[in-house]
DNA sequence: GTCACTGCAAAGGCTTTGCATGTAC
DNA sequence: GTACATGCAAAGCCTTTGCAGTGAC
């Protein structure tokens, strides 16, 4: 195993502080967009590596939803998505859950779950008058 | 509405009858493998136009597995699937259903569900050895 | 001072667009 | 003949890579 020093830096503390403070998983441009406006210098080469650095570490989440980019959100308890094809608005709900889903899986089909991705597309509250 | 008429090409029925036969989801890439297997001549802007077309009509749905690409499959009824991060192998599962869920959170949260997408990441067991 | 991080430029992968040509009907 | 479908080239978007310069420790 190779000796990691791990470096803390104004663009990985506001990244992270940025993740931390989001409800909903945000892209790559989102993160730009927040350092720009904390007048933090900064580059999207620079972001792409932190949260992939955040990513391959365990911190964060990777998420698809069906837009063609990645999003991220810090990891946090077992929780799913709602994803309104109106308004583009995320909420995660987080009273959900897949309990005996993944035992029955792995029993059935002999298949070791290490995670799962469970999102619902529709239109959200605010967009149904 | 506009007056849509469809020409049923050799590409269009080829593509439709791949994606048939398919057991799990396929990118544009295999796609255009498929093609020039068949000897069919193939342009990948032709593809990507096809499966699109099949999308927006309902035909197929539009998946994305964490590649940062797009998979394709013909619509069927409520299934998952079982994705392996050691051989990428994907499998269907038709037999698990998250019944009460979608139900549950139309009445919680006001949201209504159209579609939602379950998906397990893990280790398949051929590759559990 | 070292090693890891950042920034810039460039490239890579997947997908989409514009426009002329081809083809199913 | 008339749309609609295809092919080619080019561009768009998101993301990654190479390499030199900077900065945290």
């Amino acid at each position: 195993m190779v000796l990691n020093k791990i470096k803390n830096t104004p663009a990985r503390s506001a990244i992270s502080e940025f993740l931390k403070n989001s409800e909903c998983p945000v892209d790559a441009l989102q993160i730009i967009g927040f350092l720009r406006s904390k007048k933090l210098k900064t580059n999207k080469v620079t972001v792409y590596r932190i949260v992939d650095f955040l990513y391959k570490n365990g911190i964060v989440n990777r998420l698809e939803f069906g837009e063609g980019k990645f999003r991220y959100e810090i990891k946090k308890g077992d929780h799913h998505h709602l994803i309104c094809g109106n308004c583009d608005s995320i909420e995660d709900i987080n009273d959900t859950t897949v309990p005996s889903l993944e035992k029955e899986i792995q029993q059935k089909y002999k298949f070791l779950v290490k995670r799962h991705s469970l999102e619902f597309f529709g239109i959200c509250k605010n967009c149904q008058s």
